[in-house]
DNA sequence: GACGTCGTTGAGAACGTTCTCAATTCGACG
DNA sequence: CGTCGAATTGAGAACGTTCTCAACGACGTC
């Protein structure tokens, strides 16, 4: 009854509410809110003071379209159910809120076309760019697209050759290397790693997908690097590689455990295969480490919990996220420059689950 | 040089710039693109052919600040990293999609807090509308502030008494019960339950937050249940629990596991609580099931892989996820009835993690 | 006292849509 | 032949900001 009653029950407050309220125009108001531009300190004071009153918040999505800037990203992963990204994308997440931005996520099950129509979201969305982990290697038009039409991209845990974009990963074929070195000092000849690489190509052809991601093909050069150093030439009777949502690192495993000649190690390139290798371990009645050491990378919270406790490569996975997002805001907030290439270091942590081999089998 | 090109190279196409082409008004082409009112066939065509020619794509922003929908749910969980929410978020952005909403990522690590603070953010991004597990369950005046601004929430995996939301959440009553029954039939008498509840006060005061979430109190009164069934008056004599940033549910078990008479089984409320139980039991040089039997919440993928398997109460995640968001889209589309809570079945998948109690020790 | 400068201010355009409304056309019907 | 109604169309307002620009007054300097 006192004062004119429209605003406080009905929709929230907006700009020209505040401005009638501290009795200055709407220019005034936003510059004393925003704060660029120049305001007496008695207007800034009685703007201050109307829109508190009002319980005044800025319309984002009115901002955005005069700016240009959402102050939202786009995170691609392939699942967020794989702690990897999990970890990753808390990284991310926390990251991006500490800058002032917020994160819209998109799982793409390691698909390209899924991974496509999510750029395609993203950007109707307006992010004001995109962090990926990329489901191809080559594959990448829409990536390219985007970061050419002033969306930036990086690219997260993988590389893309072709793509002018900052990426961040760590030295998948150092860790891979050091990873399999432990296994040969401790005495281990026949050395198996299980990967899991690509999709499924539309057409049910030949074994792994064409373009499949930097990431475990490093992992295998690594590798195969360590077998040669010891002397081992043929690297590959014990390198067993499928793809995704077809073969299951159990089955892969399981075939390995079969061979005349079985390997007395395995090393597995992240923690779902791992959990495969255990459960085909398991399935033959091999235990850890006496009939069978087992290596993986990512260091998960089981991994440190079950028994035998697993040794493996520790990703630092926030920082990962982190880092991404550090890089990509300096991009979105004008910086440019060439494209820069993030390496972490991963750490090797050993745990219980490597033994000499067992001479009896 | 044939047609005027200003645009090709440029910012992408505008709605004026495809009405120009297809020699119509503004009016006419938006008509015609969004497929409202009325318009010619041969208009219709005209103007889906320029479109196409420009590769026009509708600016979302424009858009929402009309139709007050953004398209974008706000999915507010304790932590991505835990695989329980991991699950629920896969469900939650895959039914999203489906229904042609992004969704929107934050985490409160069970701080109430961080999840006003998330709150706030997300509904200044105009989210349509808002899915939390919520850190506590009466401090929620932020969320029925959400819910009365029209910005309509759904609980998820938690209740909220005072809160008139639509809920989705599993029968934990029921599920601990039948959990602790099944170590009751195994012989176990001596059956622990190690928890952790709600975040620590400001104040380092007493044991737990006075404002813990539902489902904790729910799998405990679960477990009181059980224990009272089979005549077992002193129920709390094995129930250990604490809070989420300041206990180990390691040191939690250790501490049992260290009495005069140690429980013979132990019920872990989630997957994480379970993972410390383990590391505990290893490192008082137990064996599971053969001196500790253990059950837990949560059918996480290592609980099948690892040795022995643990039996579980398999949530169904993902269903969670995507029945949250059906409930908020069906809200936010205009549906007005009272609120609806939907509880989904858990399921007990028996493995290898329970034996009868070691009668030695 | 004239002039330039600085600080402060408000009018108004812009962003790219959706949506209301009035105008126009055309066929049908009385 | 006049009129009603339906179908189609475009002009223009609206959403809530940011930002450019010109105007205005005060102040210092010559």
């Amino acid at each position: 009854m006192t004062t004119n009653r429209r605003k406080p029950a009905g929709r929230p407050a907006t700009l020209p509410d505040v401005a009638r309220e501290a009795g200055v125009s709407r220019s005034t108001a936003s510059r004393a809110l925003a704060g660029y531009g120049s305001v007496s300190p008695d207007a800034r004071e009685r703007v201050r003071a109307a829109a508190e009153k009002l319980g005044y918040r800025a319309n984002q999505l009115a901002r955005s379209m005069i700016t240009g800037r959402t102050h939202t990203l786009g995170a691609i992963v392939a699942d967020i159910q794989n702690p990897f990204f999990a970890g990753v994308t808390r990284g991310i997440t926390d990251a991006a809120r500490a800058a002032g931005y917020q994160v819209l996520l998109a799982n793409t099950d390691e698909d390209v076309a899924a991974e496509r129509a999510a750029v395609k979201m993203l950007r109707d969305k307006h992010v004001d760019g995109l962090i990926v982990a990329p489901a191809a290697t080559t594959e990448t038009a829409h990536l390219a697209a985007a970061h050419a039409a002033g969306c930036p991209v990086v690219l997260l845990d993988r590389q893309a050759p072709g793509l002018p974009a900052d990426s961040v990963t760590v030295d998948n074929h150092g860790a891979a290397q050091d990873a399999v070195r432990r296994l040969l000092a401790a005495g281990h000849r026949r050395i198996a790693l299980v990967s899991l690489l690509g999709t499924a190509p539309a057409d049910g052809a030949g074994a792994a997908s064409s373009d499949p991601v930097s990431t475990g093909l490093e992992r295998i050069e690594g590798y195969r690097t360590a077998l040669r150093e010891a002397g081992l030439t043929d690297t590959d009777t014990y390198l067993r590689t499928g793809t995704f949502h077809r073969e299951d690192p159990a089955d892969l495993t399981a075939e390995l455990l079969s061979l005349p000649e079985p390997p007395t190690a395995v090393f597995a390139t992240d923690s779902m295969i791992a959990l495969g290798v255990l459960s085909a371990a398991r399935d033959h009645g091999l235990r850890v480490p006496e009939h069978l050491s087992v290596v993986t990378f990512d260091d998960t919270d089981w991994a440190r919990a079950v028994r035998p406790r697993i040794s493996v490569v520790a990703q630092p996975v926030q920082e990962l996220g982190a880092r991404a997002v550090h890089s990509l805001v300096s991009r979105i907030e004008g910086t440019t420059h060439a494209p820069e290439h993030i390496v972490l270091d991963t750490e090797f942590i050993t745990r219980e689950s490597i033994a000499p081999p067992c001479t009896g089998a």
